[in-house]
DNA sequence: CTAATTTTGTACTAATTGTTACAAAAATAA
DNA sequence: TTATTTTTGTAACAATTAGTACAAAATTAG
């Protein structure tokens, strides 16, 4: 059917990736589509041919940065391990994330303060984030009560809110000071408030 | 000795708290020179005269927004009622901070997010800001320990960093979410982990 | 082969950007 | 008054921006 024509010179996936990193490491308005070319390897006529606009690849490096990212950490969640354990080991994970090499902090957070009043596609994508680790870290703290790992007497959303927002203080606080010290006592302080 | 001249039409801390609201609402690089005219009323010639550049300007914004942000939380936080209500008041007022009219969160974590890496002005700022609040939030929760009020069992630092995580996680999830629902859990989380 | 279709690279466009130049305006100092 | 100094508004500039036009290139279908 709609098989002819001079085939692509690039996989999606990739190229998208590359986008990725760019609108992580310099966010949206700073980047612009000369510098999506030169790192994505694609002339300004394939980018558009393909993505349409800057707008909808952004979209679409915000989804695949939000897949990669849920994925990651429901990976950690879901474990057999204590749920101490998954826990201390998701906090690890947000340091990490946000300061290999460039210390470019969480793309949705950064994409929410820069674009999320202005921009729906932000919004809703930050919102389901959001949801979808309240969602799976309710269900890990709910089974550390069931195993008496967490007292049962304590509010099991209030702890997972608690432990959200921890998560996110992390993300800013950390790649906004780099202070390790205090990012150390955060995840310490947090693990003792909930166990 | 250096008094002639045309006097200025403006006062400066008028010009420096509307740019404030500029900046707030749209960030340093959504924003234009003529938008930072046309809110503080200003001519470009002024403007530039009076403040030097786009940069310069967005610096003293920062610098207000941060001594005005300070103050007002070490008023709450310097007070003499239970720390419990001090902390909670603290709390409510991020709320309140954030949301109100514009929703456009704190402009100190926008400026970290969007600047933070390659402007050593913005760096520097949102370090001392949360240092400052670092420091009089352990200052209040000693306090507490002190009068009985909270366990002296539990690290303090510990607990300063895990209210400070709570007030960056309150201030990125709720202006980005508006889910206010959210945000209460996360207060009486936050609240309970520490009492 | 030819015709059709899609991708690719380049040149271009129209708009916006931060900043500067500069003359007119408004004040003080003598 | 006249000379001096500073502010103000306008006009302009050079650079950068996201997006488009379009022809050449590369493939498939027949």
């Amino acid at each position: 059917m709609s098989k002819s024509g001079r085939p692509r010179e690039f996989k999606d996936t990739a190229v998208i990736d590359a986008a990725v990193e760019v609108f992580w490491s310099q966010g949206y308005g700073a980047c612009s589509t000369d510098d999506l070319c030169k790192e994505t390897g694609l002339g300004r006529g394939s980018l558009y041919n393909a993505f349409g606009s800057k707008h909808e690849l952004y979209e679409q490096a915000l989804i695949r940065y939000h897949q990669v990212g849920i994925e990651a950490q429901l990976e950690i969640l879901n474990n057999d391990a204590p749920v101490k354990e998954r826990l201390q080991e998701l906090l690890e994970w947000e340091i990490r994330e946000g300061s290999t090499a460039k210390d470019r902090g969480c793309l949705l957070i950064n994409a929410s303060v820069e674009r999320g009043k202005t921009d729906p596609t932000v919004e809703r994508i930050f919102k389901q984030h959001v949801a979808l680790l309240e969602q799976a870290l309710e269900k890990t703290i709910r089974e550390g009560q069931s195993a008496g790992e967490i007292s049962r007497e304590r509010d099991t959303s209030e702890l997972t809110a608690l432990f959200l927002s921890c998560c996110y203080g992390l993300r800013v606080i950390y790649p906004g000071t780099m202070n390790r010290a205090l990012a150390r006592q955060i995840i310490e302080g947090t693990l003792a408030a909930i166990f």
